[in-house]
RNA sequence: GUGUCCAUAGUUCAGUCGGUUAGAACGCCAGGUUGUGGCCCUGGAGGUCGUGGGUUCGAGUCCCACUGGACACCCCA
């Protein structure tokens, strides 16, 4: 075969788009309830803006992105993510000039160069939303709520919410070095990777799958024990706020999202249908990014979730079928006449929204037959000589198998309801 | 980026110890029924055995490399 498919991307085939067409209705819809505004941005941007964003010595920004010169020599990116370019176009634009408080959501896909796995694609796909201009902890607990409301809206119940606070710039600094203190005191019994990140990245030991990096952290300090007042008070709201709603959650103090921008909340909405890779939608407060970015400081909140693994999981339940296009009706026809008749009628018929198809293989009247039964038409009329003649023919119910008897001239009212 | 396993019709898979012309099921096409689908019966089309090298009288089968896939690590959605 010549030509394949980029490693670690796939076709979304004709059989499988209705299932993503499902999820992308129901994301619409919770979206519009919780009245979010859809937005739409391009697929690549400046490198700077990701590496700004998400942070240098991010595992995304340092391993993993589509980065290319493009012929005037500027450096550009495949979008690993929504959140930078989401705040690129509302600093560029101005949107909280026009209203202090920005609520947007995105679908589209995302790029990110590793080594494909069960629910890991190079090209994958995210939805997600953004609440820009409010530091309140109402947004942090929206984001929440309208993930896992798209989640019981198809049904999906598996999947279990964590939530943490990561502070901000007035705690995290101090908590680090205590972190860093009591990581120092078994620094050599760490696996190589959290070795690693004891320098660079601290918090994320705590969240090392290693087990006997779990033994070795048990007793380390956490965060949220070590919050200021601010975040203190800010984690308790959201989850008191959880709780007023009936929200199920668990807080898990060594919770760290892989993107630096995070402050205060952090959470991560994970399914035990899926592998390894398990994360449904991760998510959390942003303070200091839209300043970072060059906006004015403008606190804000958001979450990405993953189209694919929430695919994952609807597949694994009896997904009802009939996602598919299917035509009402099939016009089989008999000779060149009443195909050109047939041809014709169809098309006026789909005019009116009525949808119709006609075979255009010149098959025989038995392959036109298997060919409505394999689209699952609903009805078939037979169109020959005689038809044509006496201007009727047989509308023949493909369920039950019964024919009755209709005029071809009042083909359109029967198929009107 | 690392590791393990894998790659044979459109699909899911057989293929013995290395030995003649690589098979099955499903799907597709046609016929059985001169104008009626599904079920059944009969027939047909469809393969560079992932690619390239090597060993051998002989390779789908053994060896190497590459490409791709699955899963896991790392990390994330």
């Amino acid at each position: 075969m010549k030509f394949k498919s980029i490693k670690g991307t796939k076709d979304i085939l004709p059989f499988e788009v209705g299932a993503w067409q499902l999820v992308e209705r129901t994301i619409h819809d919770v979206m519009r309830t919780f009245n979010y505004k859809e937005i739409r941005t391009p697929a690549f941007e400046e490198t700077s803006l990701f590496a700004r964003s998400i942070g240098e010595l991010t595992d995304i920004v340092s391993k993993e992105m589509y980065t290319f010169k493009d012929r005037s020599d500027d450096s550009l990116t495949l979008r690993p993510e929504g959140t930078a370019s989401v705040l690129r176009a509302y600093i560029q634009h101005a949107l909280g000039e026009q209203s202090p408080l920005t609520k947007v959501y995105y679908i589209g896909p995302m790029f990110r160069q590793e080594r494909p796995q069960a629910g890991r694609l190079r090209q994958f796909h995210q939805f997600g939303a953004e609440a820009i201009g409010s530091p309140s902890p109402q947004l942090d607990v929206e984001m929440m709520l309208m993930a896992l409301e798209v989640y019981t809206n198809l049904g999906i119940e598996s999947s279990t919410l964590k939530i943490n606070s990561v502070g901000c710039q007035k705690c995290r600094p101090a908590y680090k070095e205590l972190l860093i203190r009591e990581l120092r005191k078994v620094y050599e019994k760490l696996s190589p990777e959290s070795q690693a990140r004891v320098l660079q990245n601290p918090l994320r030991v705590l969240d090392s799958k290693d087990e006997n990096d779990q033994k070795l952290t048990h007793n380390a300090p956490l965060i949220k024990d070590h919050l200021c007042s601010d975040c203190t008070e800010h984690f308790a709201e959201a989850r008191a706020l959880l709780d007023a709603t009936n929200t199920r959650y668990q807080v898990d103090g060594r919770l760290v999202r892989g993107l630096d921008y995070y402050t205060k909340t952090a959470f991560e909405i994970a399914s035990s249908a899926l592998g390894s890779q398990d994360a449904l939608a991760g998510g959390g407060r942003y303070d200091l990014l839209v300043e970072e970015l060059g906006g004015k400081p403008t606190p804000g909140v958001g979450f990405a979730a993953g189209m694919e693994r929430l695919l994952m999981v609807l597949a694994k339940r009896e997904l009802s079928t009939d996602l598919e296009v299917q035509p009402v009706l099939f016009i089989a026809a008999l000779n060149e006449q009443s195909r050109r008749w047939a041809f014709v009628k169809a098309c006026e018929l789909r005019s009116k929204g009525i949808s119709v198809e006609v075979d255009c293989l010149g098959r025989s009247l038995k392959a036109q037959m298997r060919e409505a039964n394999r689209q699952h038409a609903r009805f078939v009329v037979v169109i020959g000589e005689n038809e044509l003649a006496s201007g009727s023919t047989n509308l023949k119910n493909m369920q039950t198998g019964q024919e009755s008897p209709v005029k071809l001239d009042s083909l359109d009212s029967v198929f009107r309801a």
